[in-house]
DNA sequence: ATAGTCTTTATAGTTTTAATAGTCTATTTA
DNA sequence: TAAATAGACTATTAAAACTATAAAGACTAT
């Protein structure tokens, strides 16, 4: 039940995106610097947000990405949607595309299905509650308290 | 986001075992057979159980494996923590070994992991709305409706 | 034109998961 | 006590998924 680094990296670069203070727009490669990600890999996962319209690119020299649409209106259940796909816990309970698994008899009567239903659903009603506008908030909090961690704490 | 094989085996194996009908001790290979599971993978999911005390075994000839301790007392969180670890959404979030990111300046001060904590214990809590006994009813109502599923729907 | 950037497709490397194999121990029964 | 049946444990293999990198192309501002 682990989410995946894609994820990871996508919530980390939307934070980085969307920090106080930072320019509206950042470069793959930088985003890269400051969160520490794999460049050519960070290229996919912003590809991924960019098709689901979270970010928005440009090209050429001074290009790079941006935040697309109102931070507090887009939920990280809508980010870790756009580079994972749907928060399953069987792929029988896919929103989009549920496929049924060898042993049952069929999507409605499997029991199974039924239980991970309402686990999928609390999974992401999880992610729903966070929109990126709070999630970039709490990054900030925590930049500031980092500061203050003595090193023996790192 | 998707459980294990691992887990969903256990799940279906519990609730071989706590059918109502069926003989209180069941072998490896009757389990196997009626729930379609390899049955040397079968073997390991079961030993997992085991060692959490959820099912007890006996060797020799007649012997199998059997529920123990009570359906309605036991999660399906604590089934799945059995067979697969914490349902945590990133290896900093477990609960008994938290494994600080590398490039995170602490524990505490971690925004991602104060976001996945909320999740893992979403996550959790959904599991622990159900026990083995509720499972076990549902999985007998499906039953009774399957045989009722025309072939066309299989 | 050129430097800097995103885009696309392909592929290599690594890790995790799923499944299997083999050997050992225990229990019943003839 | 030997044969048959069943679990216990360790190790290995196979397959899939995930993570990361590479290379060539396309676009834009200067």
């Amino acid at each position: 039940m682990k989410i995946s680094k894609k994820s990871e990296y996508a919530l980390r670069a939307l934070a980085c995106l969307g920090a106080p203070g930072a320019p509206e727009v950042l470069s793959i490669q930088e985003i890269a610097r400051r969160e520490r990600i794999p460049k050519k890999f960070l290229e996919q996962v912003l590809l991924a947000l960019k098709r689901v319209g979270l970010v928005q690119s440009t090209r050429g020299k001074a290009g790079g990405y941006a935040l697309s649409g109102d931070p507090q209106a887009i939920s990280l259940q809508t980010v870790v949607w756009a580079v994972d796909g749907p928060l399953a816990p069987l792929p029988c309970v896919a929103d989009a595309n549920p496929v049924k698994c060898a042993d049952c008899a069929s999507l409605e009567y499997c029991w199974l299905r039924g239980i991970m239903l309402e686990v999928g659903e609390a999974i992401a009603a999880a992610f729903a509650r966070v929109s990126v506008a709070e999630m970039c908030q709490r990054a900030e909090t925590s930049r500031r308290h980092e500061s203050h961690v003595p090193m023996y704490d790192i």
